[in-house]
DNA sequence: GGACAACCGGACCGCTCGGTCATGTTCTGA
DNA sequence: TCAGAACATGACCGAGCGGTCCGGTTGTCC
């Protein structure tokens, strides 16, 4: 059982340590994270053995909740409509958190935590994709990895201009959505991704 | 006038900075660089008084090459073929290269070799996207300035695992042009940004 | 061929980073 | 209430960074 001090630090830590990877990316030094938090830095490395464990867990709760949202609209009666509007919470997400897209490059390899929502999250993504699909609004050639993929492409699009177009991300997201659409389709280049690219 | 062995030297640099930063991302250190080139630390600094320096101009040549190619495509007959190769092309450069969405991010407000090469860059992207409208291919709600800022969304969709699947960016760069066609067009929810916000 | 400017190189500087550790403090259970 | 375990802290460490500088080298021009 963990201490009450050391249950409100660890509170405090991953507030500040969110926050400052959203705004600042995940090269933000533990002194600055630890600061913000209000606690000393060595207290950052009790709860944490290494700067990269605490990304992961952060990344990893953000994934999560993008689960979760998945798992509600999976049981939509609007497949296309659920299908939007996982992809934009997932783009918004991403154009919150600066650190998302960098994290997901770095260390989805390497941290179990990370790896097991990422499955997660294709599972969910696949879901939603089928149902869209059997209802005829979706083409018939992508899966639910291209999905998964495709979340960072809007967000990243806008990322040079983001603090001055803030909600620009809407308009491509809108945009590769046009391209999803049954009636879209032309024939695509290059085979999905298959999941153990995916996974690594 | 440049001796000879500076122009030697100053060529060796810049390969082995652009090779270096393409693989690796913006933040490989100058000394890497230099020993890639096979000369000393002191001799990066005798050409670019900072990194940034360095970065900015390799970043402008890639910028230029692109407009290059626009230009070129502007002249074709097959506007909606032209804006498809505008478009492959410049994402295949980010696909190749790490430090391309970075450098973008990071100094096209300050350096102001990168700020013109980058309205020329929007210059060009106006021409082919008008003449792809003109031609009916291609939606009229957008703009030069999306097709631009789409440039990074397919090779950024992939880079998690851009390693594992090479020119997987070319299902995603096909999926977003299927948005664009004509007959995908559905409302757009945000307007397009302005010359402003693009520019900084 | 010689003088001199241009150029090269790598030791060096100040700084920041992630991570450690000894010391002091605070909570908790009996 | 109090012993002791759990916890917090910030000075400290080695490594690596961008950038500087000066002694030695090399190309160039008369």
């Amino acid at each position: 059982m963990m201490r009450a001090d050391a249950v409100r630090n660890r509170r405090l830590l991953m507030d500040a340590a969110a926050a400052e990877f959203a705004e600042n990316g995940m090269d933000v030094s533990i002194t600055r994270i630890a600061t913000r938090a209000g606690i000393g830095k060595g207290t950052v490395f009790r709860h944490f053995d290494t700067k990269e464990q605490l990304l992961a867990e952060i990344f990893s709760d953000r994934l999560e909740e993008l689960v979760t949202a998945g798992l509600r609209l999976a049981e939509s009666d609007d497949p296309a409509g659920a299908l939007f509007e996982f992809m934009t919470i997932g783009t918004e997400i991403q154009a919150r958190d600066r650190s998302f897209c960098q994290a997901a490059a770095a260390l989805s390899r390497s941290e179990s935590a990370v790896h097991t929502s990422r499955e997660r999250l294709a599972d969910v993504a696949e879901t939603l994709v089928a149902n869209a699909q059997r209802a005829g609004a979706i083409r018939d050639d992508i899966t639910g990895l291209d999905i998964v993929l495709l979340l960072s492409a809007a967000s990243q699009a806008v990322l040079s201009i983001s603090e001055d177009a803030p909600g620009l991300w809407r308009r491509y997201l809108a945009m590769v959505f046009d391209g999803l659409r049954t009636r879209s389709a032309h024939p695509l280049p290059v085979p999905a991704p298959t999941r153990a690219q995916f996974t690594g």
